[in-house]
DNA sequence: CGGAGTATTGAGTACTCTCAATGGAAGTGG
DNA sequence: CCACTTCCATTGAGAGTACTCAATACTCCG
């Protein structure tokens, strides 16, 4: 996935103020919005029309969708690298958030759909790109559908530090109402769960609650089946 | 997603014995296998390469993804006219399974990926029908992880009403055990909420089980959020 | 230091699960 | 054609996990 944008990511960033691009001999190059948003900004919201997708440059994403009575499910948490809001058709299927300080890199659908046509295997790469978010949409199926609420956080916080890879400590970026509707669970249970982690001597927490150290990484290995 | 293959069902279908098949002037056209599967069979399995995709003729398969201890989360039920198993990179990400006789078209991968560049708009379409299928997952995460077990039921015969549209008399294709692993809940949990819908005059069962009929889908829409 | 926002902990409840028994339907073989 | 078997669905009783409501603790920031 990371590679859709490498021809992209060689190329200066284009502000929103028409920079001239660079191009390629035969082909039109994707050109890369450089945005900024601010922590507890929508990207965008359902029902939107979805003119952009995006490319993640720092910080976090969050993706959900709302019941009728506000009931969340947040679907992913996008960091840095991960490519989002590909996978809708005219309009927005769910809410995309900053939930801290996002530069992002958007790119218009209309203008990749050209350079596709264009560029055969960059199609091939966007392809996987979103099959690749298909199959992150099934693991969280099974956990959703079938994992208790300790395996669901031990799942939750492996995947995390995998993903962040800063050894074994993480560095949440989210509180933990997020990780709830993340996990399809509540704010107690999931406080709860961590405590017990605590307890087990699987994991250490900073006083701040958002710095999480794996202790026992065999164990929450384990445990996230 | 239907559109996909338009091109496809105006030709004969192809037997496995190496058939001519038609040529447009200046591409190849996908060839369709027609394959049959018994009640039961698998049409791949976790794991397996991920050769061919398919589109449903006739019956019903499930889709599906075992944790290690054998609790299973079905993610899709796809039936006529469905196309599944473009959705996974080069090894299967889950099980697929004939849950009655079966009939599908299968497209080899190769074949198909050398024709989406002959022609593009193809793999537009191509790309929407795996879109359609994230659209439906996240649908599903929603019901997973924030809907109670009444609310499931009733979307789930809702959406299986809509998709087999015949009026309001739906003919189940699967078990309750399905249900149940499709909903993330327990055959129990699952008879006990269509018995309680009955009393409730929401629903009627004919003696085998089977056949469900709508009887207040308003309610129902209600409940399904 | 005080206030707002966030996280933790406690008590009690409820929804769904587990275990177990019963009821029905469909298919098999005599 | 009818007993028998098997598979599947329903129902019951009790337990347990996760939820709700509520109070307290902790951080961060002005």
């Amino acid at each position: 996935m990371q590679t859709v944008f490498a021809t992209v990511s060689r190329m200066p960033p284009v502000i929103s103020t028409a920079h001239t691009v660079p191009r390629a001999p035969r082909q039109t190059m994707p050109s890369g919005l450089r945005r900024t948003f601010a922590k507890g900004d929508a990207l965008f919201a359902e029902g939107d029309p979805s003119d952009y997708f995006y490319k993640v440059v720092s910080g976090t994403v969050r993706t959900s969708k709302l019941l009728s009575d506000g009931r969340r499910q947040i679907d992913a948490f996008h960091l840095a690298g991960d490519i989002f809001g590909l996978e809708n058709s005219k309009d927005r299927y769910f809410t995309a958030e900053a939930i801290e300080p996002v530069v992002v890199l958007a790119f218009r659908r209309t203008e990749f759909t050209t350079l596709l046509h264009a560029d055969p295997a960059l199609g091939d790469q966007l392809m996987s790109a979103t099959i690749a978010s298909l199959d992150r949409a099934h693991d969280h199926m099974v956990l959703l559908g079938r994992k208790t609420a300790l395996e669901k956080v031990a799942t939750f916080l492996l995947d995390l530090a995998n993903r962040l890879s800063r050894g074994n400590s993480v560095d949440l970026p989210m509180q933990r109402a997020d990780i709830a509707d993340y996990l399809g669970l509540t704010i107690e249970t999931v406080s709860r769960v961590l405590s017990q982690m605590v307890r087990d001597g699987l994991i250490a927490v900073t006083a701040a609650s958002r710095t999480i150290f794996l202790k026992d990484r065999a164990a929450l290995e384990l445990l996230a089946v």
